[in-house]
Parts: structure tokens; sequence; C-alpha cells
DNA sequence: TATTATTTCGAAACAGCGCTACGGAACGGC
DNA sequence: GCCGTTCCGTAGCGCTGTTTCGAAATAATA
């Protein structure tokens, strides 16, 4: 009897689409639901209607932000050498960050003030960290690290986040070369030997 | 002629310490001018007029939290072992964000969309960098580190507010003694020695 | 075909934000 | 008393996020 919906999930997946663009073009403060809404054509109630508020958009874009970093990271073949992997999983962090930096912002910083993600919400992480936890595992059998598996990925994880939080926000080096090196002096801290040019 | 100016450098300062106050009590969320100038027991057109805007209002806070940092990395006396003063320094940083962590967010993550410090800004957090960097340089003179300086001074930065970045989003572990723990780890990671328990 | 019942949709309104214009208050000199 | 100058804060603007509510749209009925 009534009217067809138009609030359908492909709607939403569309919205969800249309805001990330709106992200990427214009940033954490250009994210604005009437803007989103205009951009997805639609209109600002249905965005309310379909995920709640605007911290359920962030946070679906949140989840969003992982698994395009779960993609990367398994795009990451394991080889032989626990230590290269280690820094080709780095590199893929650091790639993703580069490509998607206000996405990458959204997961890492907290750009906004109303979202943070609950404990539930870190999940979403855990496919990327568990890469990252393994090939530390493999260094660390391998003798190349020492620590608890854990305490070391935490580490790590929390060495490429503050990498890429001066990276993204332009601390980090004037110019390409100059980040490059220091991701590179970074990770060489990583081993228990000599820093060697990576790449 | 005119009535006393109300708007001097002294209610100027009672507004700094008041917005300081209302950061650290309501958060980046509930920082607002209205708010600022309710507990300042002043006006929000004074609060424009000395700082222009809300960004030169988070600007001078900025700059008081550095100014902060860097009386604590002052107040760290330098031993004849370089590792353990870079180590003491870090611990002034995580003491510090512990204290002040709204403030902290302010100056190493970027918690409003609207403010992000320019170059000059940033040269406020040169005192305090340029602890590290002596500390550093020490440490490579010792032999206990290898690299080029700054580029060594950057990493340990980049490490330094990632793990301050997790520890108050509350990622870094669940207690105190596995963010103790990984701070340690994390310390330990700079020198090419097996880690040993600080502290 | 006209009416009705039911459901969905989006313009418009709400409070609260950053920011500012402007009318009146407060003073020293007459 | 008045005037002229300066300063102050109320009240308003345009913008947010969020919600309400009347209009629009459809299918069954008569």
């Amino acid at each position: 009897m009534p009217r067809l919906k138009l609030r359908t999930p492909e709607l939403r997946d569309h919205v969800l689409l249309a805001a990330e663009a709106t992200l990427a073009r214009d940033g954490v403060e250009g994210f604005t639901t009437k803007r989103i809404a205009t951009d997805a054509a639609t209109s600002v109630p249905a965005i309310y209607e379909m995920f709640g508020d605007k911290n359920g958009l962030l946070r679906e874009l949140f989840f969003v932000g992982f698994r395009k970093l779960a993609a990367a990271v398994a795009a990451v073949p394991s080889s032989d050498d626990p230590r290269s992997d280690v820094v080709a999983l780095a590199r893929a962090y650091r790639v993703f960050s580069l490509a998607h930096p206000s996405l990458s912002k959204l997961m890492f910083s907290q750009p906004f003030a109303s979202f943070a993600p609950t404990a539930d919400d870190l999940a979403a992480a855990d496919t990327s960290r568990r890469a990252l936890l393994k090939a530390v595992r493999r260094c660390i059998d391998a003798g190349v690290v020492h620590g608890d598996p854990i305490d070391v990925s935490h580490v790590l994880l929390a060495l490429v986040q503050g990498l890429i939080a001066q990276e993204t926000a332009g601390w980090l080096g004037k110019g390409k070369a100059s980040c490059d090196r220091r991701w590179d002096v970074a990770l060489s801290m990583f081993f228990l030997t000599v820093p060697t040019a990576e790449r």
C-alpha cells in the first residue's frame, strides 16, 4: 500500500561511498551531514534514519577504513625473512595512510570530537593487527627482536601510528626523501642490527 | 574621557587560564567560547577582541602547553649516561601527557578541525625537541644508537607521540602495568642492546 | 474511477555553535 | 547639568547536528 522505500540498504551503501568521497575531498572540517546528503543526492533525514546520527556514519567509515587496510595488509606477501615482512607491513600501513589521509586520521587519530571508537569498534583493527603480530612473532622466533610479542606489536603499532600522524600533518620532514629516510630509520630500530638502507 | 578598559592583558591571561581549565575539565567537545567566557566571568566578544578567533585562543593554549612541557623537560637532570637521559626525557613527555591529556592532544594530535598549527607555531616545540636532540646526539656519540641525529630524533618523537596518542586514547593497554611495560619496551628499542627492565 | 488507509519522504524548525554589529552604558571635560 | 568619546555585552547572523510533522505516494476498496 505504501509508497516504495527509497532508504534501502543500497542507498545506505551509496551514501557511505559518497561520505568517503566527501571526507577525502573536503577533509574533517567539510564533513557535514548536509553536504553528504547533497553529494549522495538524498536528504539529511535519510542519513539519520540509516545511520542513527553523524557518529554512526563516522563509525561505518571507520570500519570501511579498516577493511581497506586489512585488504592492503593481506596483499603483502609473506617471505622467509620476517624482518622484511615487518618492513613490508609497515610500508603497507604507510601507503594506505598516504592514499587515504583523512580516513587514516579518522582511524588512528580522533579528529572528530564527538566520535571516539569503543572497545568493540577497535576489534575492526584486529585483522591488520594480527598480521603485524604474526610477523613480529616470527621476528622474535628468529631472534631478530626480543620481548613479548604482544608488547612489541603494540610498540610497533604506536611507532607506525606516530609516523603516520607526523607525516600526514607535515611534521616528519620537508620532502619525500626525508620522510622515506626516517621511516627506514624507524623500522631499522626494530631489529638488533645496525640500520641498513631499505630499498 | 572614556570608561576604563576591562579587556586588559591581565584579563587575557585570566581568560587563558580559564580556557585551560575548561579544556581540562570539559575536553575538546566542551571547549566553546561561550562556556569559556562564563568561566572567566567575561563576555564572548572580549575573547574575540583579545584572541582574534577561537583558533587564536587555541594557538595560545598550544604555546602554553609547550611552555609547560619545556619546563618539565628542563627539570630533567642530565646524567653521564645518555641512554638513561633519553629515557628520562621520554618519561617527562609521558608524565606531561598524562597530567594534561587534553592539552597534549591539542599539541600532538589535531583534535580541532579548524586549528592546525603553522610551521611557525611549531617552533614552540623546539625547546623540548632540542633537549631530545641533544640527548640523542650524546647517545650516538656514545655508540648506543646509530644514524643521523635529526632523523633519529624525529623517529623518537614519532614513537613518543604514538605512545602518547595510544595511551591517552586507552589503546595501549588495560592497566598501568601494561602501559609501563610497553613504554619500556619502546624505549629499549632505541638502544642496540637487549632490553632490560627500566625502573 | 474516486476514496481511503497506510506508509514514506523531505522541507522546515530547533538548539547550540562561532562570530559580529550595534545601541546603550560609563566615564572625563565643560 | 550636559556632551563627546570610548568601551562593553546583548542580541542577532549563518552555520552545524538533529527531529518533527504535514504533504506526497501508493494499493486496496467501493
